[in-house]
DNA sequence: TAGTGGTCTAGACCACAAG
DNA sequence: TTGTGGTCTAGACCACTAG
């Protein structure tokens, strides 16, 4: 019996569903680890597995939950690592995907820019951690990476040396600073290359570049970082499907 | 009951599923008007009304139909001429939408490129429509496009005069050569302008631009129209949430 | 008021995974 | 063999739309 919070405008299915959200964005749940089954979750919330199913459904859906018939309903472990990134053409056409080595440039305390320090909804002049990055394919460069985090969340990571950090932020976050990102929103624009830019991506001053700014969010929508990718125009390629 | 090709190894909503598709690629049931009641489907097919929602409800989720509650089920009209083109920083930030104006410059039947040709899946050589026009966002030149269309398909718009078609392309070419274009993939790059498109988009050559590559299919998945987009980088803006 | 989709129930049998 | 998710049934009542 089971409902915490139970909001009775909602129909029950909706209600299941915020209660499995609730558990895995509070961490009762864990990423990679199953989920109970079907036939407990009918009898701990008292309706038909039906209902259950629809509300399960509904979080498959949206990427948060997978099936695997036989052994049971898991959590997603989600991993933006990738996500844009992919478009980059150094990427093999198969499908597969290879992970971008990764060189720490600079790890400080700075005043962010005023895009970042709205994101990231920090007081003006507040201090923020900034990391600065390259990243690269098969020892090519491929991204500039401007990454602002602020510092109450990321305390922990004041005092750690740049060379322990590894090619994936994000696992990093979790394991010293118990910060999950769960969603996240990307703006795509183009701009010209300025000479750090340039010099940094190894290519002319005023060549475009695709910039890909990123703001990250935790399960209780949280921004968690902000981060501004840059690559050569020229790798870039992006296709979507539409129905 | 009423399974005009059955394949046995599917699931039952998934037979149905192909048959309301069938229906609808085939024109049996139009655009904008409703599909039969689900208590009529469920006698019509023999099978249980959960099975028809699950049908349905997959259809829905692909944009096929929607639902309106007390009314019924209807097919949607697909609708392309927005799409990438909501990109552009002319659009209000709102999330309305102006339709863009446009003047074709150009009606001829010429040999396509090689992209096209192979888009479209010509034979070396073999001609095709091509049609150039400018679009406008309050008359301010916004893009540039590229467009082919096989001969065969469009014979009815080889001897129609420029002047008569409209903003939109795609209601033109439904009315005038019953073609319905149900899906399509972009591919979204980056180069730098020649002199051409420059003076078309009164930037300078040499300056980024965005180029959309668009090829459209119709609901048998033949292509149907090739279609290259270019406007100036500095109004592209392209935002992506990821869950 | 009649008809539609929206929600919900309480079962059933099947296909697959793992011990 | 046991337990899981995958599919399917045959109803029920509700909320909304339109005449």
């Amino acid at each position: 019996m089971a409902f915490i919070k139970r909001d009775e405008r909602l129909p029950l299915y909706r209600q299941v569903r915020e209660e499995i959200l609730e558990k895995i964005s509070r961490g009762t749940w864990l990423p990679d680890t199953a989920i109970p089954t079907e036939a407990e979750l009918t009898k701990q919330y008292g309706v038909a597995i039906g209902t259950i199913r629809k509300a399960v459904d509904t979080l498959v859906n949206d990427g948060l939950l997978y099936r695997s018939q036989g052994r049971g309903t898991f959590v997603r472990r989600p991993d933006f690592n990738t996500s844009l990134f992919r478009f980059f053409r150094q990427q093999p056409a198969d499908g597969s995907f290879i992970v971008p080595e990764s060189l720490i440039l600079l790890k400080a305390l700075q005043v962010p820019p005023a895009e970042a320090s709205t994101a990231l909804n920090l007081q003006a002049n507040q201090l923020a951690i900034h990391l600065k990055r390259l990243r690269f394919l098969k020892g090519v460069v491929v991204l500039t990476e401007d990454i602002w985090l602020p510092e109450m969340l990321f305390a922990n990571l004041v005092d750690i040396d740049s060379n322990e950090i590894g090619s994936l932020l994000y696992p990093f976050y979790e394991k010293h600073c118990g910060l999950l990102v769960a969603s996240a929103t990307e703006t795509l624009t183009i701009e010209c290359a300025d000479d750090d830019t340039a010099s940094a991506l190894k290519i002319e001053t005023g060549h475009p570049v695709a910039v890909i700014e990123r703001l990250a969010f935790g399960f209780d929508k949280t921004p968690i970082e902000y981060r501004v990718s840059r690559g050569s125009a020229d790798t870039f390629r992006y296709q979507i499907e539409i129905n």
